[in-house]
DNA sequence: AATATTATTTAGCCTCGCCTAAAATTCTTA
DNA sequence: TAAGAATTTTAGGCGAGGCTAAATAATATT
């Protein structure tokens, strides 16, 4: 029973529960079904399986967390989706926000050598084209600048995205239709006292509303 | 029900039609269970859903065929394995008879644009590292001289290796034992009465016995 | 032509992953 | 602190895709 290796949809609740885990030691059965598109009662029956297998623990109702060798897992499926993000946007010309289904469904090929392959080609990349970290072969982060959310910018400041908080669909081609990617160099004119959006002007001198959710969901860095 | 795209299973059913047409117009439950590791009754029950969805013709008790738009999906699935295998051959630095498993999982991997891009990325290649070619995105396969096996060669005449009829990995790691690759030269020294088995000698001075069922899965071009 | 052999299909069962509805537990708040 | 609200788990069911064993049809043999 030990020994196995996740299904995609265990690989599945796996990252989802190592994502959610940077927010809060226990991953609540909730917001891991809203994460992964799931219902409550499916991620319940999904928790035993994976707790036989020895890669998460479960206090019933309080909520889930890895362990040690889930967390090795939930690591390797981010490091192969983040490679293969690289591979598609840098070798194959697709755009950054269009890579992250494909990505989902490469990450589950599983094969000896498959993935330390991909990164040597690629170039032992750090960083995804969403400007996210990538894992080293043995589960170490590069490390960056604390992460700050660009709705905690005073007004005022400048700053450039660095990175993105979800990845979901909707989300990317949101910001597609702001002209936002990382790497964009903007300051904060003004932000609303009543629903906290943000009037942003570009660099290029191009004027955005940011609503709340866009600028919670935004890692900038400071321009000092 | 029309209109739909085929799950891994439904994908690896009709690519084995397809393989198995090329030798007869019906194919056999039987041969077809034997050719995707499965179970003649479980291919039966694939092939009424194959049916259904209008990408098989089934006539029960004498065997399936594909209709034209199963053609069309079978030549797709080569089509993304093969570019696959270049890719992890080439780019990858793979050994030629270890990427067919994850080729294998590789070619599930559905998306708009993605084999169009591979594709392009790779010089648009007419054969995959094995010697097979690679359909066009419309279907259409490279011609080459007639296939030729090693069991057909007179006594005496040398030729090259030019590809291989089956791909599990057990003939593949027979091949490699024998040191036979595409691309080898060798003359046929003897062939046993008794078993067929040929005494093989290769440019490089080597001499080999290949069995009769070695040399029938073998495909080669007489050197004049 | 009748029977034995082989191939194929049907019947019935299993597991996995998902669902909804109902029951159980925890949290919130009056 | 007790009732109501929210969350989580349990119970029960479903479909896909696989299996074995039994029944049926086709083929080969005498």
């Amino acid at each position: 029973m030990m020994q196995s290796i996740p299904t995609p949809s265990q690989a599945d609740h796996l990252k989802g529960i190592y994502h959610l885990s940077q927010d809060a030691d226990w991953v609540s059965t909730n917001d891991l079904a809203a994460h992964i598109q799931s219902r409550p009662a499916s991620v319940t029956g999904m928790i035993k399986t994976l707790q036989l297998q020895g890669w998460v623990a479960h206090r019933a109702y309080h909520g889930v967390a890895l362990t040690e060798s889930g967390r090795r897992w939930a690591l390797e499926l981010v490091r192969s989706h983040r490679l293969w993000e690289v591979f598609l946007c840098e070798r194959l010309g697709f755009d950054w926000h269009e890579v992250h289904d494909l990505a989902e469904q490469l990450e589950h090929v599983r094969g000896r050598e498959l993935v330390e392959r991909l990164d040597r080609y690629l170039g032992n990349p750090c960083w995804d084209p969403h400007g996210d970290p990538i894992p080293s072969a043995s589960g170490e982060m590069p490390t960056r600048v604390r992460w700050i959310s660009a709705a905690e910018l005073p007004v005022g400041s400048r700053a450039t995205v660095t990175g993105m908080h979800t990845v979901h669909d909707t989300f990317l081609r949101h910001l597609d239709a702001l002209l936002v990617r990382p790497g964009l160099r903007f300051e904060v004119l003004n932000r609303s006292e009543f629903d906290g959006s943000a009037e942003v002007l570009y660099q290029d001198g191009k004027k955005f509303i940011w609503s709340v959710q866009t600028s919670e969901n935004l890692y900038v860095q400071i321009i000092e």
